[in-house]
Formats: C-alpha cells, sequence, structure tokens
DNA sequence: CTGAAAGCGCTTACAG
DNA sequence: CTGAAAGCGCTTACAG
C-alpha cells in the first residue's frame, strides 16, 4: 500500500483518525480551524479522499447497480433494445447519482460461472447493489448466481423466473397478432425471420426440435405464437420457412433474409424484430422484390428506425419497460434492511402499427 | 445486517472464520471432508458466498474499471464512437473478466462535483481501479477528481493534460487534410458543421469569440486546422459559415445542415464528423441538391457507415485508439505496486479516403 | 467540540 | 491440515 489513508494523515495532524473522516464527510462535528488544519495535512501528504470501500464495507451500500446482458458490449449496444434499457435506466433520478456497471456475459465469463464449484464463480456482492437483467437464456448461470447472493434485481425478458421481479409483455399473443395481420391479407406462404433461439452460433432454417428446445424465450414465445395462429389458419410447422439469424444486427438479418427469399416462394415475412424486417426489406430490394408489392414485411418493436421506414410492426413500449424496472429496483434498494418485498411481474401491452410495408397478397 | 456472513458460517460450523475463507478461496489449504462440511453449514444458512468488499478492502483491487463520458448513457452510445470505445475495450483479453462501470457526466453530476469541497465529491477509489475517460472538455471536474485521487487512467482524445496517458490522433493536421480536400477541387464556399464546442446547448452559426473559447479541444482543434488551411488559401474565418449543431446526433445534424444550406451559398461542406456528414447529405438530398453534383460533402471518422454511403471522409483508428488505451490502462494495473510507469501520449495516423461525396467545384 | 473503541467482511501471513 | 491474530480503510455510536 502505497497510498496514504486517514490513519497516516491523523497522524500527522496529531488528531484521531475518526477526526479526519469527520473533516471528510461530516464537517459540523468539527470546528473550522481543525477541519482545516487536518485538510491542509491531507493535502501535503498527498492523501486522495475517502477511500470508497470502507465506507461501504461499512454502511453496506456500495452506490452502483448492475446490468447483466448477452454479447460483447460493442454487440450488445448496436442494438436499439439495450440502448432502450439504457434510456430507461438513465431516466431515473434516483439512479442518476449511482454508477451502472456492465456485465457483459460473454462466453468466457459464462464459462467460468458454470465450471466454477456450483457456488457460482461470479462475485457481485459488493460489487454493485442490486441489479437489472436483460434478456438472457432461460437456466443463464448469471442469473443463478445473481439468487444465490440475494442481491435485488429486475428482469427484464428473459428468463421468466418464478418469485422474481419481473417486466415483459405477452410475446405469444403479440406474436399471434403479428402473423395475423399477414394471414388476414390473404398470406399463406409465410417466412419467418428470428434472431436467434440459442445463443450457440446457429444460423439458417430451423426444425421443430430446434425450437422446442430453444433457450431464448422471448423468441421461443414468438415463434410458438406464430405457430399457433398459422396452425388456426390451417397451417403446420411445416408451412412455414423459419430462419433463425443466429445474431441480432442487421448483417446477421440480411444473410437469413437472403436465404429465405432465394430459396423459397414467400409472399410475405415475420420478422421477430424490426432490425431483422428491415434488413429483410433491405434484401428484398437488393434482390428487385417491391414491398408491399410483391412481399409483405412485418417487424416487432417498433423502434424509432421504423416510423421512417413505414414498416408495419407489433409496438412494444420498450423504454417504458426499463423505467419500470428500474424503478422496481430502487423500491428494493430503498426498503427498510429486513424487509422483504413480494416479488411482482409487470406485462405492458402491446399494439398492432400498421405502416406501409404489408400489402393484400395479390396473384 | 439480515445478511449472513462468514464469521456465521464459523460460528454454525464450528470452525475458525478464515477456515470458510478457505473453503471458498483455497480448497487446498482444508481437507476434502472440512472443505464440504463447512460448504454444507454455509448452504444450510443461506450464506450468499464472500462479498467483493471485504477481498477488496484487503487485497486493494476492486476488480472493475470505469469509463468517464459526457452525456446520459442512452445519448452517449448512440454515437459511433463511444461504440468503438466498448469495442476496443472489450477486445482487450484481460478486461475480460472485470466489470465496467460507466460514469455518464450529466449536468447533476457535474455540478454536485463541481460545488463541493475543492476536494471532488466524485469518489471513484474503491469503486474501480482505474478508468478510461473519452472525450471530455478541457477542465472537467470529473478529471481533476481522478488525479486527485490518484487513480490510474488513460485519457481517449480530450481533454489534453500534461503529464498523463493520452490516445488520440493529430486533429488539427487531419482537418487541415480535410478542407484542403475540398480547396483543391476549387471549393471557395465552404460550410462547416461542428458538432459542438461547449456542452452548453447552444445550437447555430459560431462567431470566433465563441470557437477562441471552445472547451471541447478536439471540435477547437479541427476548426482551428479549417480556418488554418483557409486561411493559406486566402479566406478569413468570416468566409467559412460555420454552424454548431449542439448535439453529436443525426437530428441536430440535420438542422444544423439546414440552417448552413438555406440560408448560405455553399458549393462544398465540412462536417467534423461522419454522423454530421452523412446529416448533411439527408439533408441535402431532401432540399433536391445533388451529392457530389451540387454539393460536396466531406466527413471525419469513417464510420462502418461511411463505406455505404460512399462518403468522402478522414479515416482515424477509432477501435485501436481505444485498444491502445485499454493496454495503457492494464499495463498501468499490472504495474508492481509503488511502481510508478511514466506516461506516455501515442497520437495514431489518419488518412484521407476519397470515395464518392466530393467532386471538382462546377458552374 | 474532541477522542478512543468497536466493527463492517474478508484474506493473508504466521504459528502449531 | 488447522487455528488465532492482525489488519485492509473507513464510519458510527458512545463517552467525555
Amino acid at each position: 500500500m502505497a497510498t496514504v489513508s486517514m490513519k497516516d494523515v491523523a497522524l500527522a495532524a496529531g488528531v484521531s483518525q475518526p477526526a479526519v473522516s469527520y473533516a471528510y464527510n461530516r464537517p459540523a462535528k468539527l470546528s473550522e480551524a481543525q477541519r482545516k488544519h487536518i485538510l491542509e495535512v491531507a493535502a501535503k501528504l498527498g492523501y486522495p479522499g475517502p477511500n470508497v470501500m470502507g465506507r461501504s464495507l461499512r454502511s453496506g451500500k456500495v452506490g452502483a447497480i448492475g446490468l447483466m446482458m448477452m454479447d460483447k458490449l460493442s454487440v450488445a449496444f448496436a442494438d436499439p433494445s439495450a440502448i432502450a434499457v439504457l434510456r430507461g435506466i438513465s431516466e431515473i433520478g434516483e439512479l442518476e447519482n449511482v454508477a451502472l456497471t456492465l456485465f457483459p456475459l460473454n462466453n468466457k465469463r459464462l464459462e467460468s460461472a458454470k465450471e466454477a464449484t456450483n457456488e457460482g464463480s461470479l462475485a457481485l456482492r459488493g460489487l454493485v447493489d442490486g441489479l437489472i437483467i436483460s434478456t438472457l437464456p432461460d437456466n443463464h448461470p448469471a442469473v443463478l448466481a445473481t439468487l444465490k447472493q440475494k442481491l435485488p434485481f429486475v428482469i427484464i425478458d428473459s428468463p421468466l423466473v418464478d418469485g422474481t421481479f419481473f417486466v415483459g409483455i405477452d410475446d405469444r399473443g403479440a406474436a399471434r397478432t403479428q402473423i395475423q395481420h399477414l394471414l388476414d391479407l390473404g398470406h399463406r406462404k409465410i417466412g419467418i425471420i428470428i434472431d436467434r433461439l440459442n445463443p450457440d452460433g446457429y444460423r439458417g432454417p430451423i426444425n421443430e426440435q430446434r425450437f422446442r428446445t430453444a433457450s431464448e424465450r422471448i423468441v421461443r414465445e414468438r415463434l410458438t405464437g406464430y405457430v399457433e395462429a398459422a396452425e388456426a389458419a390451417g397451417l403446420g410447422f411445416d408451412d412455414l420457412c423459419v430462419i433463425e439469424a443466429g445474431g441480432l444486427d442487421s448483417t446477421s438479418g440480411q444473410t437469413a433474409a437472403f436465404t429465405l427469399l432465394t430459396s423459397n416462394d414467400v409472399t410475405a415475412v415475420v420478422a421477430c424484430s424490426d432490425v431483422m424486417a428491415m434488413a429483410c426489406m433491405k434484401t428484398a430490394d437488393a434482390l428487385q422484390r417491391p414491398v408491399p408489392q410483391t412481399l409483405s414485411v412485418i417487424g416487432f418493436d417498433d423502434i424509432p428506425e421504423a416510423v421512417q421506414a413505414g414498416l408495419t410492426t407489433i409496438g412494444q413500449p420498450m423504454v417504458e419497460k426499463a423505467v419500470f424496472a428500474a424503478q422496481m429496483l430502487t423500491e428494493q434498494l430503498n426498503a427498510p434492511a429486513g424487509v422483504h418485498l413480494e416479488p411482482r411481474q409487470k406485462i405492458f401491452p402491446t399494439r398492432l402499427i400498421v405502416r406501409h410495408s404489408t400489402a393484400r397478397v395479390t396473384g
């Protein structure tokens, strides 16, 4: 320890160590002269000021909350829904003075959490006071670790764990509404582009087996909705061409759309996100398939870009969800010690927004 | 403290408290039976596992690094250069298992840091082991606070502080090259769009006074470069129409471009970022001013989108800069206690990339 | 207004 | 292999 501590300052100033603490945190407890003297000595010694760790250890509070998300940071923040989460968190005034700690749960960390003695090696307690978990696969070890460490947390979208604070939407119902819009327009040859069913890097067409064993809850739920509505319209799983993009980004979406549009004879595409939908429109454009005249495309999310693109989509309140989650978290953080708040689940409504990327089937 | 601690576990298991510590961290120091017994008792008591604070206090390491940036998170991460910083940081393997703590230096925090006794109230020590500071205005109190608290840190782009680790480019020289390209094409009526000279919310045309007192170093430097090159070509400051967008985002850029293009008779526009340049191209399109036939536009940064847009620009290695900064930081973090590394400054080269948004002046 | 004690949760020597 | 001591840097009662 090359650094100067309160003890050193106290020694040099000829006062007790708590007096130094007071000089910084409780000016009223000291005479002005005393305080000034102490701060001068501190400056002379190059004391960097109180170390947060000491304070935290006593107070039990860290002053930071954590955000857990899949993928590397740079990938995660290229995604509109991650940005929406950040926006929601930063809109909560109470959180304005706490730091936000990012836990990108890339594979390295995932593996180490798994392999560790089942205590879970992802040490969180003492690093953050609470966590917001956004869109993690089912049974992700990080969620288990958070539970074990008894940190307050709120989950956005996924996973859905009994007895935890949760904010989401009715993904299955919204998906039914989404594909029903196309069915109502007379489409029967429908392709489906989903971003990811499992974070294992797979891209390409998927079969029912992969669908049923998917670990990404919201995509699985939406796909379930598609299948349910399709069945009600007399279409089976095999009548739908389902392509997994393998990523959340536009490039993955364009590749998936290319595969879908060049190897299948579809008149409409359901995408499980607006990013995928817009990637599909781009690809359709490149393939000279006018939208909506020869191809209908419907998205999900209603991201800001969707308006300009005239994309028909399912609107969900992405920012509001994050705001609500952040509020739920602060409630827990503010609860008196020992008081256990009853977990609540909040499901936000969604709505169909018809713009110009879908039309009645022709030919 | 409602939570169980090692002491409680030790008591219940009939062992010493350090033995519990060993059970978690030094399995080899205990017999297998002993260890198993301890972990069982811990599980029975609901012990959440070692608290990072205790460990940190002893070891002096937190296991997190900080990232300081202007603006709210949601705004910051809409900016390609912030994404590049994240990408750079996450590319450093050594940083893969440390958490990244974000300090968005919004005005609230800024004010509180300012007003605080000049000790600087932004408590960092103990929250993070080191910091990357990206593009902060000159004399930002957070930088002073970091210096005072003697935390290892690296600054990317701005501010430029003597005796600190720094990664940047030759902004002034690059800017000269940038505008020179237009001058070489015969342009003399040149408009300039800059994002921000001061984070005070101002938008609109700027005069020399505002330019000379600007706190945003890189923009000030680039503008200096423009003026120098313009003067060498016989143009004064007042011959250049300089518009400050007041923000880093496309919407601010489009507003600025609209002002510039509708109230001035320019044949070319220099933008101090690709985001601004692309916003300008969009606005030009809306105003029916074909680029480059009737208007040349040159950007700065070479963001990924620039390629597709055919934007002529100044390329700078944004990700490499962040990688280098992250490496400099880890070097400091890994240095043996007491060893003071000599601060270094790294200036990366830039280059002119001519695409299709600039052309010889006509008429 | 000032000081001495206790303790937050943990790890690391050090002795047996 | 096991245990008792010391201490990381600080804050909060508590006594004078």
